[in-house]
RNA sequence: GGCCACGUAGAAAAGUGGUAAUUCGCUCCUCUGCAAAAGGAGCAUGCGCGAGUUCGAUUCUCGCCGUGGCCU
């Protein structure tokens, strides 16, 4: 016999959909503890431009997964993966139900299909290097050090070429991709049509302003974080760095960043469409999810 | 009423007597450690309308329509 392995809910969907409010209501129901799945919402300090939920939201659901990083620190899908799995086993221990919920699908695949990544840490020094080589140059060199793993590469695309390479030269060739499965797995998804969707990011988006925002990305800003480092960590904190050094009007700040994370959603559904165990619901269906997540628990 | 300029894809915008750059947008897509990141593909048989010149016009000529400006 097979032992079982232990139930996990995930939630997932483009932003703007209401994944955290959700999943606290979830876990209120069945007992659950929440473990956030935002590459941006691990970074401490950086709260209302992520939307991170704040601690009366979360009504007394313990939540994980946030504030464990300096912004200035990079953190990735490895330490996701790691620190996710332990927290889960705590949690599972404690008989209570993990609930993953977030808008990272890369994260929340790699840890529910328990991808092992080649255990090779990042190294910055070569990467610089490699940075400054053509897409060509790049595509030759892994072409000499693994024939198998170039020909699945985009060859246009140097941030993945270098990953291979960086990989390659400490391994001698980029292994196969090994999965094991940890979980049982109920994915619960959130969507809205694209117009709504625009509609709730418009809103949201002129209300975080009105929080506080920009001053907490000077915040960040005047704390040393640099503009470049604010540009790779996306939307709200690229493009109010944009307005902070004043390469854009506010107004532009406003409408470029709208389309922006209108832009984000879409490549966020594209990531989840391909997981077709993922059962769609609108905002608000929280019965029919409830009930969904009850006949999950059952069996 | 007269004169001048302009009229190119959803938007902006280049261009040529030989069959339409580019940017944004839209659609679709990729993913073995930065994934709110990085990258790929497609989207005007058509250049305001009609006629003429020409082997051939979006590009030249004429007329019409539209828009903007100037003049009386």
């Amino acid at each position: 016999m097979k032992k079982k392995l232990p139930k996990v809910l995930a939630i997932v969907g483009p932003t703007a959909t209401g994944k955290s409010d959700l999943a606290v209501e979830v876990a209120l129901l069945y007992d659950g503890e929440i473990i956030s799945a935002d590459s941006r919402q691990v970074y401490k300090g950086m709260d209302i431009g992520t939307g991170k939920i704040t601690v009366s939201e979360m009504k007394g659901i313990p939540h994980y997964l946030l504030d464990v990083i300096e912004p200035k620190k990079v953190f990735d899908v490895e330490l996701f993966k790691t620190k996710a799995e332990k927290t889960i086993a705590d949690i599972v221990s404690r008989e209570k139900l993990p609930i993953v919920a977030g808008g990272t699908g890369f994260y929340i695949d790699a840890l529910i299909s328990g991808e092992i990544f080649p255990d090779v840490p990042a190294n910055k020094k070569l990467r610089a290097i490699l940075a400054k080589k053509s897409a060509e140059a790049l595509m030759k060199e892994i072409t000499k050090l693994d024939p198998r793993r170039a020909k699945a590469l985009d060859p246009f695309n140097k941030v993945r070429i270098i990953r291979a390479i960086e990989i390659a030269r400490a391994l001698g060739s980029v292994p196969m991709v090994k999965r094991v499965k940890r979980y049982e797995t109920l994915f619960i998804g959130l969507t809205l049509d694209s117009v709504k969707l625009r509609e709730k990011i418009h809103i949201r988006l002129l209300k975080r302003i009105d929080v506080g925002m920009i001053k907490e990305i000077s915040n960040l800003h005047k704390k040393g974080l640099s503009w470049k480092r604010l540009h790779d960590l996306g939307l709200e904190y690229r493009y109010v760095a944009l307005y902070l050094q004043k390469k854009i009007t506010k107004e532009e700040m406003v409408t470029q960043l709208e389309q922006e994370i209108a832009h984000y959603a879409k490549r966020q559904m594209q990531w989840f469409k391909r997981n077709t165990d993922i059962k769609w619901f609108a905002p608000g269906e929280n019965k029919k999810i409830a009930r969904e997540v009850k006949k999950f628990l059952k069996n």
